[in-house]
DNA sequence: TTTTCTATTGTGAACGTTAACATTTGGTGT
DNA sequence: ACACCAAATGTTAACGTTCACAATAGAAAA
C-alpha cells in the first residue's frame, strides 16, 4: 500500500535484502544449516516474518529433484478397505511432512495402473503407493522400471518381487475366522468368496481351506460374490438349499449383510440356525441384525508401514520385500454353537 | 548403454539437438503452438519418442506460476458423504487434466482448516476445494484472503459470501423425505438429527421443520445423534418411549441402521409399527432389515460443479456464489402407511 | 604482531521450462 | 530482380531455489 510498486509475493532475495544478508544465508536459515550465527538467524527469521515470506516449493523441487510429494493410486470407490488404506497412507505421509497426490482409477487393469503411475511420476512425485488388490495389477507392477520408487499395497509379491509389498495378512484373518467357527463345534464351514481376479479373494480362500484341512474337515465348494451386498443376498438363495449347512464365512461385511438379509427373509435365525462371519469390520457391522462377528484390519498401521517402506525406497535404502499387518477377529452375535 | 556417459533424464535441449531445432521449437510443439511447420513437428515428435522424453512439470510450474494441481481439504474419515465428495472432485479434476493433492484433517476447526489450506498453497496448488461441513469451518473461510482460489463444498455461504459454495440441497432432501412420510398418512414425523455443529444437520432440520409446518403438522422435539450407528441405536431407546410415534426421519443412513437394530431388538416391526427414512443412500442401505427408504445425493455431479467453479475462480472469471445439486428420494421398504 | 585456522558469509552457476523479442526463411507483388 | 511480409525458427533472459565454491571475518596459536 505504501511505496512498493510491485505487489508480487516476496522471494528469498527480498528477505535477504531486508535482513542485510545474502539469499544464500536466508536459504541456510530455512534449512537450518549449522553454519549460521545465532544473531543473523534471528534477523533473518524476523525479516521472513515481517514480509510473510513463503518459500516456493516448485523452485526448490526443481533444483533438488525432490518434491516431498507422494502419489497414491487407488480406485474410484468408497469401498471400505481401499478408502481406509488411502486415508491411512495420507495420514502417515502428512506426519512425515509429505504431501499426497491421488489418482483414482475407474477401472483397474494393466494399462490404467501403469498410466496412473506414469502420470503421477510426470507430475513430479517422489514415489508412488499402489493400492492394487487385483491379481492383474500386481503382476503389472513387476514390469515397472526399477528407477522409480513404487510400493504396492497388496497381498503378496509377484514372482520377481521387484516391487516391495505391504499387506494385511488376509490368509491369517481367514484362518482365525474359520477356526472360530470350527471351535464353536461346526462340522465344516462354507465360504462366500470375493470376485475371481482379486488377490484378497484368493488369500481368504486359501486361509479358509487351509484351516479346514488342518482340522480334518471337508472343504465344501465355494460361492463367488463381487463384494456387494446384492451378491451376498443372491448367493443366500443357494445357501438356503444346502442341507446341514450351519456356518458360513463371508469374504466381506457387505456381502455378509446381503446374506443376513436373505436369511432373515427366509426365516432362518442367525446365529441360532446358522452362524455367519464377515471380513473388514466396517463401522456398520456392529449394528447389523444380528451384530456381525468379523475380522478387523488395522489400516492406520498398514498406511504407516506402507509409507515407511516407500520412504526407504526413495532414499535408496534396502527394504524388506514384504511387510505384513495382522488382522484381528472381532466376535459379536452372529456366531454360536450349532444346533444339535 | 552405448556411449552416453550421463544417464540422466533427457531434457528439452536433448530433444532439440536430436531433432536439429532449438529448444524453443520443441516447447512450441509440446504446447501445440500454431507456428510450427508440419514437417518439423513430426521430426520433434519423433525425437521425443526416441528419447522417451517427459517434460519436467516443476520447471514448467516454476515459470508459468501454474502447477495444474488442485488441493482438497477433507477429513480423516470414510464417512460416506465426505469420501464420495472427494472422489467426485478427483474424478472431475482428472478429466480436466488437473492433479489433486489431498489434506485430510483429524479434527475440523478454524486452525486446522486454515493451516491445511496454507500448506496446500505453499505446496503450489492452483486452488483448493474445502469439504467443510462444519458450521465453524464455513465461517473460517470468510477470513481467507481473496488472492487465492478457494471453493467450499458446504451448505450455504457465510455472511460475506467471499467464497463460492457448492452444495447439495440438504433442505430439499429433508423436505422430500418428510413429505413422503406425511403423504403416507402419518400425523407427524420425528427427527433424529446429526451433531450440533454440522451445517448438514441444521439444513436437514430446517427442511424437516419447514415441511411439517407447511403441512400443518406439529413439530416434535428433535433428538441429537452423531452420525454413528451407535448413536442411532441409543436414541432408539428414547424413541421407543414415545407413544403414538409412527414415523422417523433420520439424518443419515448409519444412524438409521442403529435405530433399526434397536427397534428390531424391541420387537417393533418396521414399517408396520413405524416408518423410517434415512439420508445418503449408502451402498448398504438397500440390504438393511428392512431395505431403507432414503435420500440419495449425486456426488459425481457435486464434484463436477465444485471443480468447474474452482477452475473459474482460478481463471479469475466471475462465479455464481452458490451452486446447488438436488438430491433424490429413494423409496424402499422401511416406510408404509401408519396402522389405524 | 603475524600466521593459521575455522566459522560464517557471499558469489555465480545450475535446475528445465516459458516469455519476449530477434532473426531467418520463403513466397508475393511489382 | 527487388522489396516486403508473414510464417517459422532461434536467442536470451527470466522463474526462485540450492549447490559448489570463493571470500571474509574473528579467534586462537605462534
Amino acid at each position: 500500500m505504501t511505496d512498493n510498486q510491485k505487489r508480487r509475493q516476496p522471494v528469498m532475495m527480498d528477505v535477504a535484502k531486508l535482513a542485510g544478508v545474502s539469499h544464500q544465508t536466508v536459504s541456510r536459515v530455512l534449512r537450518d544449516s549449522p553454519h549460521v550465527r545465532e544473531s543473523t538467524r534471528e534477523r533473518v527469521l524476523a525479516a521472513i516474518n515481517q514480509l510473510n515470506y513463503r518459500p516456493n516449493s516448485m523452485a526448490k523441487a526443481l533444483v533438488t529433484g525432490r518434491s516431498r510429494t507422494l502419489g497414491v493410486v487407488s480406485f474410484d470407490t468408497v469401498l471400505f478397505g481401499p478408502a481406509s488404506t488411502l486415508f491411512g497412507i495420507e495420514r502417515a505421509a502428512h506426519d512425515e511432512g509429505y504431501a499426497v497426490s491421488i489418482s483414482s482409477l475407474r477401472s483397474l487393469n494393466r494399462e490404467t495402473v501403469l498410466a496412473a503411475i506414469e502420470q503421477l511420476r510426470d507430475q513430479g512425485v517422489d514415489g508412488v503407493a499402489v493400492i492394487a488388490p487385483l491379481q492383474d495389477s500386481v503382476d503389472t507392477l513387476g514390469d515397472l522400471k526399477a528407477d522409480f520408487a513404487v510400493v504396492a499395497v497388496a497381498v503378496e509379491a509377484g514372482q520377481d518381487a521387484s516391487i516391495p509389498v505391504v499387506a494385511v495378512d488376509h490368509q491369517a484373518g481367514a484362518i482365525s475366522a474359520t477356526r472360530h467357527l470350527l471351535d464353536l463345534g461346526h462340522k465344516t464351514v462354507w465360504h462366500l468368496a470375493g470376485p475371481r481376479d482379486w488377490k484378497e479373494s484368493d488369500e481368504r480362500i486359501k486361509g479358509w481351506q487351509a484351516q479346514l484341512e488342518s482340522a480334518g474337515a471337508t472343504v465344501p465348494a465355494l460361492f463367488r460374490g463381487d463384494w456387494t451386498p446384492r451378491s451376498g443376498y443372491e448367493l443366500g438363495e443357494r445357501i438356503l438349499q444346502i442341507p446341514d449347512l450351519t456356518a458360513v464365512f463371508v469374504a466381506n461385511d457387505q456381502m455378509a449383510l446381503g446374506l443376513l438379509r436373505k436369511l432373515h427373509e427366509a426365516g432362518r435365525k442367525v446365529p441360532h440356525d446358522l452362524s455367519v462371519v464377515g471380513f473388514d469390520d466396517i463401522p456398520e457391522s456392529a449394528y447389523f441384525t444380528p451384530p456381525l462377528t468379523t475380522v478387523r484390519q488395522d489400516f492406520a498401521e498398514l498406511g504407516r508401514r506402507c509409507l515407511h517402506t516407500l520412504l526407504r525406497r526413495i532414499e535408496g535404502e534396502p527394504v524388506p520385500p514384504q511387510a505384513v499387518v495382522a488382522p484381528e477377529l472381532v466376535v459379536r452375535d452372529s456366531t454360536a454353537a450349532p444346533q444339535k
